[in-house]
RNA sequence: GUCCACGUAGUUCAGCAGGAUAGAACGUCACCCUCCUAAGGUGAAUGUCGGGGGUUCAAAUCCCUCCGUGGACACCA
C-alpha cells in the first residue's frame, strides 16, 4: 500500500536526521505515523503530519519537517512541507504501477492475507422457524453475508452458520398453531389463542398440509415447511450458509448435559432452580439454567451452542439485534466459565430498522401486517434491498422507506454504482467494434484493432510526466489503489458498509473522469492508456460489486 | 434507576486509531450531449458538528456532565 510506504520511508528518515543530531533533543522515533490523503489536492497527493514529534524534538514542527526530508529517498515524487505537513505528490512511475497491479491481479487485485487464515466463525440471522423473515432480518443477512465475504477476501478461513432455535416451547406452539388451522380448513370453527401464530402464512402451510395428506407431527412439518422457506429466500438473497445448526442436536448428542455438568462449580439451587453465578464473571446477575420445572432456558442450549463453536474456530462473530444486547455479558461469562477466552467472542450489535410507511415510522412488531423480507424483495429487488441493507454502519437505526423504495426505484443509490461498471463494459465494448461514419455511413475500422485492445488490457502504455496527467485521471487510480486500504479496514473493524461508500466513491471519480477524457479517439496511444484505466475500474467495481452481493450488469 | 448505540446542511447519512478551508446523496437554483450510455458531470445556496465544561500546540473526533432519540434490563425465545 503507498500510505505504508509513505510512513516507512519517513520514520526511516526520521531516524537518520535524528542520528545526525538535525531534530533537537530527540534520540529515537517511538510511536506512530499517520498517512492521510489532503482533502485539497493542491497540497499533494498524501501527506504525513509530523507535529507530534515536536514535544520530543523541542524545536518548531516545520523546522522538523524540513530535517527530514532531506534524508527521503530517491523516487518519483515530489515533497513540500507545509507547518507540520510533509505532502508528497507522486509521478506517473506510481500510478503505472498501480495499473500494472489491477491488470496483472485481476480479480484478485486487493486480496491479502491478513487473516493469516485464521479459522473465523460467524453467526447470524438465526431466526426463529416460526414463521417468514421480517424486514430486520435481510439486514443481517445482508451484513453477516458481505462481511464474511470481506474477511475470506482478506485471508481469513471463515465458516457462516445460521442457528435453528428448534427445541423451546414456541415449536409447540407453532405447531398447535398449525393444527388449529388444519381443523378450521376441515370445517371446524376454531379461535386462534393470544400466544399462537396467527399470520396467514401458516393457513398456507395448513394447506399442503392437508394436500399431501400428511400424518407427520405437527410441529414438526411446520418447522421443517418453515425452515424450507428460510432456506430458499436466503438462497434467493445470495446469502450462503456453510451450516445450519438445530438446536434440538445439541440435546439429542448430550452436549447441552455435558456443558452443564463442566459448569457445574458456577451452579446453585435457589427456589427450585438452577442458577448459573454468570455474575462472577463480569455478568450484572446470576442466571437460571435450569427452571424450577425442570426445563432449560434458552441460555442453556445457547452455552453449549458457543461451547461447540469454539472448539472448531479461533474466534466466533455473532451478528445480533440491539435488543439482545442484555445477552452478551451471560454468554461471554459462559464461555470463561468453560475455560475459553471469552476475548475470542465478538458481538456485532446492530441497531434495528425502521419502516418507514406514508412518511411515518412504522415500529417493527407494532404493524398489523408485517412486512415481511420476501414482500419487500418482490418490491425492490434483490439488489435494491442488499444495497440498502448494507449501506449504513449497523451502529445506526435503518430507515426504511417503503414508498421511496417502491416509487422511486431508480433513485435508488445501487444504480449510481450498477451504472459506472455498465459504463466501463460499454466503452469497452465500443473500443473494438467496427464503426460507421455519421455522414456517409462509410464503414470505418475500430478504434482499435482486437491485439491493441488485448496489450492495452495488459499492460498500460508509457504515461505522459505527472504535470500533463488530467488530475481526474490521476485521482481514479488513486482511488483504485485505496481500495487495499478497504479490505484492511473492513476486517480490521468488521465494518462492510465501508463496502458501500467505496463503491460509491470509485463510481462518482469514474464518471468525473468519464465526463473530463474522451476515451475513444484517433489517437492510439491515448486510447489505449484510457481503455486501460477503464477495464482496472471494471475490474475493481466488479470485485466490489460481487463482495456486497448486488450483480454487475454489463448493460443498463 | 442501570447498561448499550446514536445526536453533523431542509432530509438521509459519511467523516471520529485528534491535525491544513467540516463532505456526499436527495431536495432547490443555474449550466454541460454533432462524438464512448445525461440512470452522468460542473457550479451556486444551505452548518452554534445537541448544550456546557475539560485534556491538547491542535477536538466533530478523546474525557466528564447535562439534554434528546432508539433499544435492553424474565424461571420468554
Amino acid at each position: 500500500m503507498l500510505k505504508e510506504y509513505f510512513i516507512g520511508i519517513t520514520k526511516e528518515a526520521i531516524n537518520l536526521s535524528a542520528r545526525a543530531g538535525k531534530l533537537g533533543e530527540m534520540k529515537d522515533f517511538e510511536g506512530e505515523l499517520f498517512c492521510d490523503k489532503p482533502k485539497n489536492p493542491d497540497f499533494g497527493d498524501f501527506a504525513i503530519n509530523i507535529s507530534s514529534l515536536a514535544k520530543v524534538a523541542r524545536i518548531a514542527p516545520p523546522q522538523i519537517a524540513s530535517a527530514i526530508i532531506e534524508q527521503l529517498p530517491e523516487n518519483d515524487y515530489t515533497v513540500s512541507v507545509a507547518g507540520g505537513f510533509i505532502n508528497f505528490k507522486l509521478g506517473t512511475k506510481f500510478l503505472q504501477n498501480i495499473l500494472n497491479e489491477v491488470a496483472s491481479k485481476g480479480e484478485n487485485y486487493g486480496r491479502t492475507n491478513l487473516g493469516g487464515n485464521k479459522k473465523v466463525n460467524i453467526e447470524y440471522v438465526s431466526a426463529n422457524p416460526t414463521g417468514p423473515f421480517h424486514i430486520g432480518h435481510g439486514r443481517w443477512a445482508a451484513v453477516g453475508s458481505s462481511l464474511s465475504d470481506a474477511l475470506k477476501f482478506a485471508g481469513y478461513d471463515v465458516f457462516q452458520e445460521f442457528y435453528i432455535n428448534d427445541a423451546g416451547n414456541q415449536i409447540d406452539k407453532l405447531g398447535m398453531s398449525l393444527e388449529l388451522r388444519v381443523r378450521e380448513l376441515k370445517g371446524e370453527k376454531i379461535e386462534m389463542p393470544e400466544d399462537s401464530y396467527r399470520g396467514d402464512y401458516l393457513i398456507e402451510c395448513a394447506k399442503k398440509y392437508i394436500e399431501e395428506n400428511s400424518s407427520e407431527d405437527f410441529s414438526e412439518y411446520a418447522k421443517i415447511e418453515m425452515l424450507r422457506q428460510q432456506k430458499e429466500l436466503l438462497e434467493q438473497f445470495g446469502v450462503h450458509f456453510d451450516l445450519f445448526f438445530p438446536e434440538s442436536d445439541l440435546y439429542k448428542n448430550g452436549e447441552v448435559e455435558t456443558a452443564v455438568e463442566k459448569l457445574a462449580p458456577y451452579l446453585y439451587e435457589n427456589e427450585g432452580a438452577t442458577w448459573f453465578k454468570s455474575s462472577e464473571f463480569g455478568d450484572v446477575q446470576d442466571r437460571v439454567i435450569k427452571k424450577a420445572d425442570g426445563a432449560n432456558t434458552y441460555l442453556t442450549a445457547d452455552i453449549a451452542y458457543h461451547y461447540n463453536k469454539l472448539k472448531r474456530s479461533d474466534e466466533l462473530i455473532n451478528i445480533w439485534g440491539a435488543d439482545h444486547h442484555g445477552y452478551i455479558a451471560r454468554i461471554k461469562a459462559s464461555v470463561e466459565a468453560l475455560g475459553g477466552d471469552p476475548n475470542c467472542v465478538t458481538v456485532l450489535l446492530g441497531q434495528l430498522v425502521n419502516i418507514i410507511q406514508d412518511g411515518e415510522a412504522v415500529r417493527m412488531g407494532k404493524r398489523k401486517t408485517m412486512v415481511t423480507l420476501e414482500d419487500l424483495i418482490d418490491e425492490v429487488g434483490v439488489d435494491g434491498v442488499r444495497y440498502w441493507m448494507l449501506m449504513r454502519s449497523i451502529d445506526t437505526m435503518l430507515d426504511f422507506d417503503i414508498d421511496l423504495a417502491k416509487s422511486q426505484s431508480d433513485k435508488n443509490p445501487v444504480f449510481y454504482v450498477q451504472y459506472a461498471y455498465a459504463r466501463c463494459c460499454s466503452i469497452l465494448r465500443k473500443a473494438i467494434e467496427t464503426r460507421f461514419d455519421t455522414v456517409d455511413k462509410k464503414e470505418l475500422a475500430p478504434f482499435l484493432t482486437q491485439n491493441e485492445f488485448e496489450a492495452a488490457l495488459k499492460t498500460p502504455p508509457t504515461l505522459p510526466k505527472s504535470n500533463d496527467v488530467d488530475p481526474s485521471f490521476k485521482k481514479l487510480i488513486l482511488k483504485l489503489e485505496e481500495f487495499n486500504e478497504v479490505i484492511e479496514a473492513i476486517a480490521r473493524l468488521k465494518a462492510p458498509y465501508l463496502l458501500c461508500k467505496y463503491a460509491s466513491e470509485l463510481a462518482g471519480d469514474f464518471h468525473h473522469f468519464y465526463n473530463y477524457n474522451r476515451v475513444l479517439t484517433e489517437d492510439k496511444n491515448e486510447t489505449a492508456m484510457r481503455i486501460c484505466v477503464v477495464n482496472c475500474t471494471k475490474t475493481v467495481m466488479g470485485i466490489v460489486l460481487k463482495l456486497i452481493g448486488v450483480s454487475a450488469p454489463e448493460r443498463m
